[in-house]
DNA sequence: CATGGATAGTTCAGCGGTCAAATACTGGGG
DNA sequence: CCCCAGTATTTGACCGCTGAACTATCCATG
């Protein structure tokens, strides 16, 4: 809105733009390598059966984990589905909505999340955590959460509302 | 290296892993989608198109392509293939050596370079450049630089080589 | 000049994701 | 009691990407 919308990006802010995006690339790339590696479980659907472990009963609605987890319900379907073929988690009928589904946390997934939070806990230490100061880690946060503010904002504010 | 590789994140590190990631995730998410509205193309065929526009002749080798994005030839492939049906671009045989193979801009593609140049402006503007101040954009820029410091001397170093 | 290794690019199968449409079920108002 | 709007989940088609074969071509060597 401060009219200067469409002048060209200086050196200077390509530049930043460019090493802000190439290393939250290849960090989040190379972190999902170790994942896979060590673990056999892409990170994000390492982030699903987490919540699932976290959850009382180590287990979920469907609406509830796609809530948590910031994704749409397709997506859920499809990783849910693909994750109780691997027998990491089983799908069970609610009795009295038969609509709503629940996602449970087998053994097999159980045992999957605690590898997997080893592997991401080493990963992040190697890649991410150990790389940075504590300080310049404090840092690195403070700006991610400004940005975070300003999309929360963006989104929820000007648009009138959201079309849920 | 130093021995705390297991020992699980304590709260902070968890919080800031996680303001990071989800930061980055959302931001790209929001400048893809603005991309894709916008200009109809997703930010990465646009830097495709934007390295065959600074090229001489407008024309790359598909294998320097690939060279100056980082991405897999096979990638460049499916890519370029899907650009050229939308006519933005166009392959050239060489005439010297007949494997190799020129991704040419066309004048469309020439077009929508700069039409998605500014749509790349005015989103990078609104959700990222111009919500932090200019010193706090330097201090992200210089976290970025050592996370991607860090990341090119983890994987040239101790693999012994790298099995290009 | 034939041959075998290196190089350039493509093909194929599969993964994780999105969106739009379909399905299955519920609960409240005529 | 029936019907219909709303809700929960699934389905299906497609997208961009990856890694592992495969094809075609070149070139150094014997």
């Amino acid at each position: 809105m401060t009219a200067m919308t469409t002048a060209p990006l200086d050196e200077e802010e390509t530049r930043t733009w460019k090493a802000y995006a190439c290393a939250a690339r290849r960090l989040f790339a190379q972190i999902d390598r170790d994942m896979q590696r060590d673990a056999g479980l892409p990170t994000s659907y390492w982030e699903l059966l987490r919540h699932l472990a976290e959850a009382p009963g180590r287990a979920m609605r469907m609406s509830a984990l796609a809530d948590a987890t910031q994704s749409a319900p397709s997506r859920l379907t499809h990783a849910v589905s693909q994750l109780e073929c691997s027998g990491l988690v089983q799908r069970r009928q609610c009795t009295s909505d038969r609509r709503v589904c629940y996602a449970a946390l087998t053994e097999k997934g159980a045992e999957a999340v605690t590898a997997a939070g080893d592997a991401a806990t080493q990963s992040l230490r190697s890649h991410f955590l150990g790389t940075l100061s504590p300080a310049d880690l404090a840092r690195l946060r403070g700006l991610s959460e400004a940005i975070l503010a300003h999309l929360n904002t963006a989104c929820e504010a000007p648009a009138g509302r959201r079309p849920r």
